[in-house]
DNA sequence: TGGCTTTGTGTCAATTTTACACTATCCAAA
DNA sequence: TTTGGATAGTGTAAAATTGACACAAAGCCA
């Protein structure tokens, strides 16, 4: 019995699975890391998808998350959040799905539920190769896409609901950005993930009120026009304002 | 193969389960609706739990939510959003769950997930009688509570944060109040899903601005002080509201 | 009739939000 | 070397919102 149970821990879970919405930022506009399921998916049907797996039997919700992100793109110690879980009968059961399923799944037909995740990451860390995985994968911009594999398109939607919400209350944005920004590329960054125009100087001066920037002594090289002044995130600053709660983070 | 397919729907996924937070509030304080597992549970270990249970493999999250909700209520047609998924590999093996388990599953060994919701629901539209159903259930005073079965007080606390956070949003609260109501029950319930004290002037002003309270012409009978006059929720001015998309109704 | 309890109301100061335009700095091309 | 193109960086005034605060009115009860 208890060696039966040992067992089961190490195999995937046939009815639970994760996946992950990976947001960049390429310094102009929100971008997302799909996989390319290639020509094999099937005729028709798209070929993109989110990045996700099965969960092992052993492994809790967040550490399945990690670990695709990290099988993906070998990054971890990544901000990550749960979207919440999807549950739909027939999420998986469209025709152009089935097929690719059932050359990746030992029980294609089996009922899934997924949950999901969102996570920012710094594109400048990973710039997927064509060669960096058995998958393709490649950064999309969010913008531009308009349909996805199973419910992934409902499922990034939600997720960008989320982002949104949440970059309301917390400035998480920083995670989508090199150690070292410009105002203007944080701006830019706020625009695109809450998708309206924001004033320049009423931006500028909300975000220097927290206080959670440190200005560095250094400007933006070879650029052609006046150069930005970089900034870097202060992360005690945050932690600080962590403790004391801030409500007041509006836009 | 299609027949065995239709077999399989009509069962329980033994993975995958919901549970439901059910708030309540007395017009005093904000309660929650839970089960009483009795004495056979263990000798020691939380004797109360969230109601929930296995979702059907043909029907989708939120549909199993509701269910467990018209099988304790009788309620349906309930305010009802999704927390997120629980997913610890232990979250259910403490010693004194497992017990309870053995009792109520066919495999209380396997790995479970759950899918928390938190619904709202007039208490005054449901009162739980002793003989209401097998299981008895009671409505608890949320601050009342230190110790749930299973990982459920977590879930309890992620579910007030985010009915916190969503009444930041939208005006959810009337889900909790009886249709004709005052606005110091109002108040009150603002205060406790809030957990901090609103000064009364400035909660009354900024509840009229939003335009959504129709005051009756009908006074409070039978209380011992001043009667308080009574107002119903306005739903046309809050669907137009809705789609015109509201930021700014933070306290 | 007096006392208890809760309702309902207004203002002022401080803060926050919004709208808005011009100069400075660098690069590149002529 | 000059000029044009591009973006960076900055301040202010009006409007809206927030926060703090106290007392009279209305009903019940003893």
């Amino acid at each position: 019995m208890q060696h039966n149970q040992k067992k089961i821990n190490l195999e995937l879970n046939p009815n639970v699975s994760v996946d992950c919405v990976i947001f960049g930022f390429d310094l102009e506009q929100l971008t997302v890391l799909l996989i390319d399921r290639g020509e094999i998916s099937s005729a028709f049907g798209p070929r993109l998808a989110l990045p996700g797996n099965l969960i092992y039997d052993n492994e809790n919700l967040d550490m399945a998350a990690n670990r695709v992100l990290d099988e993906l793109t070998g990054l971890n110690d990544i901000y990550l959040e749960q979207v919440g879980a999807f549950g739909d009968p027939n999420r998986i059961h469209k025709e152009s799905d089935r097929e690719w399923l059932k050359s990746i799944r030992a029980e294609p037909e089996a009922r899934v539920i997924t949950v999901a995740y969102f996570t920012l990451v710094p594109m400048s860390n990973y710039k997927p190769q064509a060669s960096s995985f058995a998958k393709n994968a490649d950064w999309i911009l969010v913008n531009d896409i308009k349909e996805l594999a199973f419910d992934h398109f409902e499922i990034l939607q939600a997720a960008k609901e989320k982002l949104k919400q949440k970059i309301k209350i917390q400035p998480i944005g920083f995670n989508l950005l090199p150690e070292k920004f410009t105002l203007s590329q944080l701006h830019r960054l706020y625009e695109s993930i809450l998708d309206k125009p924001l004033d320049k100087r009423n931006f500028r001066r909300k975000i220097q009120k927290l206080d959670i920037l440190t200005s560095l002594r250094e400007k933006q090289r070879g650029v052609p026009h006046k150069p930005s002044l970089l900034y870097k995130f202060n992360e005690e600053k945050y932690q600080e304002l962590t403790q004391t709660g801030f409500d007041n983070f509006g836009f």
